[in-house]
DNA sequence: GCACGAGATACTGTATACAATCTTGTCGAC
DNA sequence: GTCGACAAGATTGTATACAGTATCTCGTGC
């Protein structure tokens, strides 16, 4: 249920699936902001050539998830407080609006999925996978934009909500999660019902409620390497 | 005035440079949609090897300018006519709101920064360089989301102007592009004179004029490859 | 003891070479 | 005459090799 690109079979077949490992590690906070993601030793990790590993991270630069520096290499991004606000403002902007057409065009299957992700939630929580529980998160996010049947605002809101990881990992204050799944919930409580103007409400609440409940004030203080965090 | 961000001095110089040129080229209507974009050619003719013009190729194919099939090769995008629906209806979803918080923060630089814009539109058309006109329209909605300080939103923006270009030469039915100056003119005076509602109620019906002027009841008749059109 | 600089090292940027796959042209069978 | 199969050519996918640049280390001078 991970990977639901696999199966589109684009070109760059294997620089994808690195793309995605890459970015699914940083999804789950397994590779902190900052940390250098060395050529030679993606490729050794990954059994492929440099040039693969290349075509990989310049697709996750493109999407903003690593910032690439000529001659230095490549370092997952660190989002700053512009960034932050940027980001979920332009969410601000564009989910609402999905969550409405979604609510109007949900159908019984729709919602058994957005169900099941909600569970899947619950349940990494549980387990205290913290990383996890974000990413499915997220992807509760996309399938709304999925459900609304709008591919082009899906791949947009892809970037966001990936970028959203790097962000609050690096800015989140509020430690328990479960204000996120109730919110899920109501989200979930309104499709059901079609209710599509309440969705869009709902939907606006819970992004105000996720930006407030970062802290925009301060320098970010990565958990990266050392050097990266001061040098630079 | 035209490589707007060549100064960003970013990794992958090169690729970028080629990149641009060829989403230029694109832009201008001087590469049909289908046109083979064979990675040979390309590298002879910009003095390079193979590996750069691929790392551009995949950048465009990442915008979805391009189309990048298996051992095939790189082609200029067809979108369908359920792609250009989606590209509108999401620029309606973005811009007006861009638009009422550019027109909200317009100095008066920026203000002759648009007119700039529409001068150089007026230019071209009456030269005759239709595509280059269009190109120009592009920046112009480009340099509001700038206006606004939103370099997200404008980043998404860019995109999906660039997907405008080749949907228009797809699929455009009117073949006079007065009206569009005209909008513009209308936007520009409502950003002099700091009307954010209005300016938003513009540009929704600017968008929606540029979408109910495009013929979508057609599949698309591209001047490229017969059978990429038909077989694919 | 500290600052500065030259050399060494390691990494990325680019080009080239080889392998795999698809397209195309030709030949043969039905 | 048409359809199918096979082979030749062309083009992309990947790996490797080389070149350029930034960083690090160590030595020298102050």
């Amino acid at each position: 249920m991970d990977k639901v690109y696999i199966a589109r079979a684009e070109p760059q077949g294997a620089a994808r699936e690195i793309a995605d490992a890459l970015a699914l590690a940083i999804h789950e906070h397994r590779l902190a902001p900052g940390t250098k993601l060395g050529e030679d030793d993606l490729a050794e990790i990954y059994g492929v050539s440099r040039t693969v590993v290349r075509a990989a991270l310049q697709r996750l630069a493109h999407d903003r998830l690593v910032d690439l520096k000529r001659n230095r290499g490549a370092f997952v991004a660190q989002p700053s407080v512009r960034e932050a606000r940027e980001v979920f403002e332009a969410r601000a902007l564009v989910e609402p609006r999905t969550a409405h057409s979604a609510a109007d065009r949900a159908t019984p299957a729709d919602i058994a999925a957005l169900q099941q992700h909600i569970d899947a939630e619950h349940a990494a929580t549980s387990e205290g996978n913290a990383g996890r529980a974000l990413y499915l998160s997220g992807l509760f996010h996309l399938e709304i934009a999925r459900i609304a049947d709008q591919s082009t605002i899906e791949a947009f809101l892809s970037q966001l909500v990936a970028r959203s990881s790097l962000i609050i990992v690096l800015y989140w204050q509020r430690r328990n999660a479960l204000c996120e799944s109730h919110a899920h919930h109501a989200l979930l409580d309104a499709f059901a019902e079609a209710d599509g103007d309440r969705a869009e409400v709902l939907m606006k609440h819970h992004l105000v409620d996720l930006l407030t409940s970062l802290d925009l004030r301060n320098a970010p203080q990565p958990a990266g390497s050392l050097k990266e965090a001061l040098g630079r």
